[in-house]
RNA sequence: GCGCCCAUCGUCUAGCGGUCAGGACACCGCCCUCUCACGGCGGGAACAGGGGUUCGAUUCCCCUUGGGCGCGCCA
């Protein structure tokens, strides 16, 4: 009987919650749901500088939107700052750690000189067996772990396998600052083990930490967790994930109109698999999900199979739920737009939407395809222009005809959605609506669909005379 | 510089010694269709290179090359 399985999410918070730390997140939280176990998140703030309220409320905001609810209360690291330091005096006790009396002037000469020969950049460990007695005066001393001079340092990894450290490759790190505050080393350490972690799943780029890591573990006679390093998230030209690239905020992404049950999916799809399995639930991704389904390449960031992905569930989502997303959306959009309109047509809108979805990759991009409905129109035509529609006023057709080649690609599209949930409404078949209009036009096939004519005219009565004219051919 | 990790179509990936190397996105073509989408069908497209091991390597080992990460009193 193996005991309960307990990840964590650690996040630091000096920013947004980064999209490579969501997938982090999402796959501790569903190896956690898989078995039945927990996912704790501890907010990793000992960074005093760069904290900020604001950061962990967007991490929050980031999870709460994805659906990745953690287990118990957030912790919060540096409140336990007191029991980190009371864990550095026991690994001092232990003769496991040394006070050290460089200033962070000697260090950074030290690594100097050492790159300059050509030298690992590492501290030499010269207060390692030094007495206090030789310490200078006035000089508030940093703790330092003493790392094993000899030997190597194994972390069994369940992706990455077997990785072997040569203990000389690693130095005695600082573990207890000057100021009597933890480090990142022994900070996790200590709270890994004391809300009892049982697997740690994080990024590749702590697989080297994991070896220091180790040696505290082994410092304080602790178990040392389960561990699975998962590849990092690149940009699409394979070089790391910049901003430009998708290096944003999981806030973005919804204000970029993707839907929260898209971007699980396609995270998932980045560095863990499931046979050929592309589309699935949440539900079936943890009934799924395994560390044995964890790539070990590093997979690149794209935006295209992002959008083919939320658009699949744009397309499977409910018009009601999607108005509500929509209105979300349109509510934090920065740029003009006329809201009043969107929330005006509630009805016409929930309407057009089954005739919209289809056609949509983003929310943004529903926003945009329901505007028909109630923006101003691009080019705006009175009644006048509309009765010149007639088959009696065919001398205006041509001018007509450019009118509407003027028009945008997205109302024209907008347009015709709009159109068919018309035709369906009013009981008349398509092409029944169509067959009039294209007399009209003298025959001419209007490329852009016959429908931007509705938009011209655009009210009410047009639509009712067009349908009078649909009903009597 | 030192250490560590990685390497299948353009991209995400399946593969876990013997496969016509499969799927998805994107792309191209056809179909559906008043337009655009959606959908359906079909197509081109990959095992980085070199050595081994083996009857047999995409698969196991080594080297090269190419990427990435780490080397803070940041996390």
């Amino acid at each position: 009987m193996a005991k309960p399985v307990v990840t964590r999410f650690a996040p630091s918070p000096t920013g947004y919650l980064h999209i490579g730390s969501a997938r982090t997140a999402l796959f501790s939280w569903a190896y956690a749901r898989h078995t039945g176990g927990k996912m704790l998140l501890r907010i990793e703030d000992t960074d005093r500088e760069r904290s900020t309220d604001a950061a962990v409320q967007a991490i929050f905001d980031g999870m709460k939107w994805l659906g990745l609810q953690w287990d118990d209360e957030p912790y919060m690291q540096f409140a336990r700052a007191g029991r980190h330091a009371e864990i550095a005096r026991e690994l001092l006790a232990r003769g496991q750690a040394y006070y050290c009396y460089c200033s962070p002037e000697e260090l950074a000469e030290m690594r100097e000189t050492a790159r300059a020969n050509g030298l690992p950049p590492r501290y030499n460990g010269m207060w390692r067996d030094r007495d206090p007695s030789e310490a200078p005066e006035g000089v508030a001393p940093v703790i330092r772990i003493k790392a094993p001079l000899s030997g190597e340092i194994v972390v069994h990894d369940h992706v990455q396998g077997e990785v072997v450290f040569k203990t000389e490759n690693l130095d005695d790190f600082i573990i207890l600052r000057s100021d009597g505050t933890p480090t990142y080393m022994l900070a996790v350490v200590v709270d890994d083990h004391d809300m009892g972690v049982t697997h740690i799943i994080r990024g590749d780029d702590h697989l080297t930490n994991a070896a220091r890591q180790i040696i505290i573990y082994n410092g304080m006679g602790w178990d040392v967790p389960e561990m699975a390093h998962i590849p990092l998230i690149h940009g699409p030209d394979g070089a790391k994930l910049s901003k430009r690239h998708g290096a944003l905020g999981v806030g973005a992404y919804r204000q970029m109109g993707y839907l929260p049950e898209a971007m699980i999916n396609y995270l998932a799809r980045l560095g863990w698999s499931h046979g050929d399995d592309e589309l699935f639930s949440v539900e079936q991704m943890i009934e799924w999900f395994s560390l044995e389904g964890l790539n070990k390449g590093a997979a690149r960031f794209d935006f295209v199979k992002l959008e083919n992905v939320n658009g699949h569930y744009i397309r499977g989502e409910t018009p009601a739920r999607l108005y509500e997303v929509m209105v979300s959306t349109a509510q934090e959009l920065d740029r003009t737009f006329d809201f009043q309109g969107l929330t005006a047509n509630k009805d016409t809108v929930l309407a057009a939407l089954p005739e919209l979805q289809p056609r949509a990759k983003t929310v943004l991009e529903l926003i945009d395809l329901a505007q028909f409905i109630y923006a101003v129109r691009p080019i705006v035509v009175d009644e006048a222009a509309a009765a010149q529609l007639t088959p009696e006023s065919r001398a205006n057709i041509g001018q007509f005809v450019d009118i509407l080649r003027g028009l945008n690609d997205w109302t024209v599209t907008a347009i015709d959605a709009a159109a068919r949930a018309f035709a369906e409404a009013q009981g008349l078949k398509l092409g029944k609506v169509a067959q009039p209009l294209r007399a009209a036009l003298t025959g001419r096939t209007v490329s852009p669909g016959i429908f931007e004519v509705m938009v011209l005219i655009g009210r009410e009565e047009s639509l009712a005379r067009l349908s009078d004219q649909a009903s009597r051919s």
